[in-house]
DNA sequence: TAGATTGTTAATCGATTAACAATC
DNA sequence: TAGATTGTTAATCGATTAACAATC
């Protein structure tokens, strides 16, 4: 089994699966089935098979997937069974909302220290983690050896911000700022682009309006 | 030209054009080529070529494609010439993080109006923007005629939020929690998933260290 | 002019879906 | 048992890339 040629998309796919089965187990359930599965999450029963089968699982014909088994190995599949440290670059709004994240600790990451270069915020903490000067950010990554650079800062400091992160060994960066970032080829980068997403909702606004106009308000419509 | 049935792919590759060509324009240039821009983003020039072709500009050989005009023409295909206004659920730190997102502006987008239940943070303002009480979603919502929903909420609370954002007669909803929203099918829904792409990174994480431990520091590697 | 760059047609590549035998 | 569901092979579909004539 080819288990590392995977395009992002499949990947991109399992997190679903993975909270499906969450709330399936929290149901009571022992096993669940690809088609039930499908038309939930909208997404074809032989494609649910098959990517579930990438991750090495098998069902049973007739029961399903067995929900325990299924978790730990998507999980496992994606990474998700270790834990990894975390650090965060730009301690405002986004990193703050990130640091507080529930569902990320479902993931193995702890963001262990948050970096900053405004005065007001270093020595802070910010649920339960702490706000460092971003000049420590070196002398941090000795002692705490982290895996994984998130950056949060305004978009003119990404690049920067990510040097910075790689200088330090990082080489694996989560990056959330709409900057292009560059760095060697042995660095990961993963953007979170939230312009993108907003583009496929706009065009798909514009396109279903077609003409007509888009909006109409029912008057008197139940509200709940 | 069909201009309608293009794949979310696509749509998602043009912010990126976007903000390469805003910074093109900033250092004076006029027009832009995809051969240059395509080393920069890491696209096949080629699908550069036919993506911009469909928002309907044209570029002259040896020359590259005008900028101003390039701009205009992805901003009008995106629909991001047009003003639209949205209401904001869960004035929290990514609600408040999206709205003080200065890049925002570039999309038409308008957060108007913030909405939450924590009596804490009814009647404060975020940004510059006031938050309600989320009881009072639908009497807002006659006032402003918002088009674009966003919910920022737990995860617990996003369904019915979309439940309330419906009622009031918005039809496209930006989620941004992990909760699989169920709508009717007239009702557009773009989902954010931070796992999808969270499970990419340290999916690419784990075959890239495949045996060997992944992470290396460099002892005493230059720091700046 | 020469050659860099365009737009487009054809070829390739990869992802999704259909079909179906196997089986619990 | 009967039939719901599995895993997989083959077919389809769509997206990406290669090739190339046109042209500024």
């Amino acid at each position: 089994m080819d288990r590392e040629n995977l395009s992002d998309l499949t990947i991109s796919r399992l997190p679903a699966y993975l909270y499906y089965l969450f709330n399936a187990r929290k149901s009571g359930l022992t096993h669940s089935s690809a088609t039930a599965m499908a038309s939930v999450l909208g997404i074809h029963m032989t494609q649910i098979r098959r990517d579930l089968a990438l991750t090495g699982v098998t069902g049973k014909p007739k029961i399903g997937h067995p929900i325990d088994e299924t978790i730990e190995s998507i999980q496992k599949f994606l990474g998700w069974d270790r834990k990894r440290d975390a650090f965060l670059v730009g301690a405002g709004n986004l990193g703050s909302a990130l640091t507080g994240y529930a569902d990320l600790y479902t993931t193995g990451i702890t963001i262990v220290s948050l970096f900053d270069d405004n005065p007001m915020k270093i020595g802070s903490m910010v649920n339960g983690v702490p706000v460092f000067d971003i000049t420590e950010l070196s002398f941090a990554a000795r002692r705490l050896n982290p895996e994984i650079g998130i950056i949060t800062t305004p978009r003119e400091a990404a690049q920067s911000t990510c040097d910075s992160l790689v200088a330090c060994g990082i080489r694996a960066i989560w990056n959330f700022t709409p900057a292009i970032l560059e760095a060697g080829p042995e660095i990961i980068i993963e953007n979170v682009s939230i312009a993108s997403s907003l583009a496929v909702l706009t065009r798909k606004i514009l396109v279903q309006g077609n003409g007509i106009p888009f909006r109409q308000p029912r008057e008197g419509a139940e509200e709940q």
